[in-house]
DNA sequence: GTCTATAACCGGATAGAC
DNA sequence: GTCTATCCGGTTATAGAC
């Protein structure tokens, strides 16, 4: 359909757009830029989404389904350690996978951005939920913040390490550690 | 001197532009929103800092002393767990006392505008110090991993949990779960 | 499906009066 | 120390040709 390596102008856009918010900030980085990146023209972009926010959104549509998931899961099982445990290595599998980990790569860094767009709010929610799928709220302050934190290392254990450490390694130690934060 | 509540136009204006880059976010929070909040011009700002930048590298100033202090107490000592439980506790004294906490939330927030500001790269590279400080870069990953884990459990306390925890009983639960990450 | 051209606006920053 | 006035450049977004 294309020769630009197979995938379709809209994913190019995606893909590249994903990229620079992360790296650059989403406010600092321009429709220009995204557009000359490509060889296109910003009109271009406005052909595929509304919007830059909506160019955002897009980003979520898959993370939303896969946290779906995992939340209908947990809220079958009692809230246990052991149940827990389990959780982090399903998720841990599920953020190695798909684009997950960039996606939240790029919510980390643009937590200003997202505050009031419509996508971040219902976001919040959704790990709101999860969290609270997770542990009881009438459990010890301790442990919950235990079990956000667990989840964050798994989020984070990329960008909080040093940079020249295989990827394989990242995981495990991550794991290790959220794993040990759930129990 | 000055009949506005005892502090000066200058802390004022930091206040207040601390507030906001914090709530709003950096980029989206225009010098001219901060002057109409205050009741002066934009010039005024101008008159204070040389620029929208250097208001925010004076927020930073306090800080850097204060790290600088941890960091060389840290260097004194050796890298063992008793060392680490009794930086913790000096440190979640320093997070609780004056702004250190403000300044760090404004941190996680603004991490996309503070990337290419020189005052967010002396920062990363003093926590870097820190965390070199505190752990051996030969020690297994995790372990690096849970006690850089441990510092963020002290920044991100407040915002990580509910909001209506009265801030005793998130710096004691928090408190906890550093110390045994670091142990 | 992609382009050119442009509208409409707002940002930080500066010069110079008072 | 604070004001008014203004410059200059960049932003998203749209209208309409090809």
């Amino acid at each position: 359909m294309n020769d630009t390596g197979g995938a379709g102008t809209r994913e190019r856009i995606q893909r590249v757009a994903l990229k620079l918010f992360t790296e650059q900030g989403y406010e600092k980085t321009s429709l220009r830029e995204i557009a000359e990146q490509l060889g296109v023209t910003k009109a271009a972009l406005y052909y595929h989404f509304k919007s830059k926010e909506g160019l955002v959104e897009s980003f979520f549509v898959d993370r939303f389904a896969e946290l779906d998931e995992h939340i209908a899961w947990l809220r079958a099982q009692p809230r246990t350690p052991e149940v827990r445990r389990e959780f982090i290595q399903r998720y841990a599998g599920s953020v190695y996978a798909s684009q997950h980990h960039e996606v939240m790569r790029f919510l980390e860094n643009n937590q200003a951005a997202l505050k009031d767009m419509a996508i971040g709010l219902k976001m919040r929610d959704r790990m709101r939920e999860l969290l609270d799928a997770l542990v009881d709220r009438a459990d010890p302050l301790a442990d919950q913040l235990r079990v956000a934190l667990g989840i964050w290392a798994l989020h984070t254990s990329w960008f909080i390490l040093a940079p020249d450490i295989p990827d394989e390694q990242r995981r495990t130690a991550a794991t290790e550690v959220a794993l040990d934060l759930v129990s």
